[in-house]
DNA sequence: ACCTGAACACCGTTCAAGT
DNA sequence: ACCTGAACACCGTTCAAGT
């Protein structure tokens, strides 16, 4: 639908390129990688780039899909493996660490949970909500999860979570104390 | 001790204007408002803003000193009012709501809760987290609040939940919602 | 159809010249 | 002692010219 006709084959190479450098920007970079410099480093110009991503978070979206989707099929996996609760709790971890150690992750991660954002109802967002809201359901009907809390509620704690995590500079070492002190509460 | 004498009147004069103008400013465009703005707006050269606040940080701090010191006497306010486990959720509270609400002070409550970083030492800093330091041992001396958690560890989840909240782009409306999810904990 | 890269606009930062 | 603003470096974005 997106792609009817398939890309010139310079486009794709270029296209590739783009993606794999972007990857690599972000990662050492953060999410604010300076774009004309990743196009310096795919060996295109600017206006390939711009062509291609018109914006910063479609690059971002684009060079982080397959990590994301991954993240999806692990609740799936970790459905199949533990009890609802716990899968979970798990998984809420798994996407914190990801959110702290992935450069340029948090942004994308954070703007798939945004009212009211692009990404919210992109590919990369819906597989996200999308498991978040198999697990947390899984785990209300069993009663291990308090039912009054909606699924992208969840992600959004745990979002906060990783963010206060990241304040401690531990490496994500704080995200399973701080995500028990969600699950338990603060109450003694 | 940082400022033996006192400025010559037009430096004065120059260093309130731009204060005024940068809080403005971070209201209006957030924590990255232009800097060359902000100058031209007080009417001085752009080296003038550098020669008082080095770094953007330093003028956001500037700015909003004040903003962080009444949070600071808020908290004994409430401490006089309220029982100690109230007293610390309704500061909690009235925190998050500036974190979300006051543009700028987001990414400034954030450094004085970081491990390591420059803003947690300077007067913001301390004075954020000597009232909460106050209000949390408060509140685990009469056992409202679990003992196993340290006050800079409440502050960075609240700013967590801040920024959960954030996402959900309420203006704060579920501050309260997602500061008693955490108290109360997740688990039915 | 797609790419290139010069051109433009904008911003942060420094520093020589001025008072 | 302090201020000014030109100068420089850097980045994002567009678009005319090229293949």
């Amino acid at each position: 639908m997106t792609q009817v006709r398939p890309m010139r084959a310079d486009a794709r190479r270029n296209y590739e390129r783009l993606l794999k450098v972007a990857a690599e920007a972000f990662a050492e970079h953060g999410e604010n990688a300076s774009l004309d410099d990743i196009a310096k480093r795919a060996g295109v110009g600017s206006g390939t780039l711009y062509r291609h991503f018109p914006t910063r978070q479609a690059l971002l979206e684009a060079a982080y899909v397959d990590r994301l989707e991954a993240l999806g099929t692990r609740a799936d996996e970790l459905a199949a493996e533990l009890p609802p609760g716990e899968a979970l709790m798990e998984w809420l971890n798994e996407v914190c660490v990801a959110t702290i150690q992935v450069r340029g992750m948090k942004s994308l991660l954070g703007s798939a949970v945004t009212d009211g954002s692009s990404a919210a109802s992109t590919a990369c967002g819906t597989s996200v909500q999308g498991a978040a809201t198999r697990l947390v359901e899984a785990a209300q009907a069993e009663g291990a999860l308090r039912a009054d809390v909606e699924p992208i509620e969840v992600l959004r704690l745990a979002h906060g979570v990783a963010t206060a995590s990241e304040l401690a500079h531990g490496q994500g070492r704080e995200i399973r104390r701080f995500l028990s002190l969600l699950t338990e509460g603060l109450r003694p």
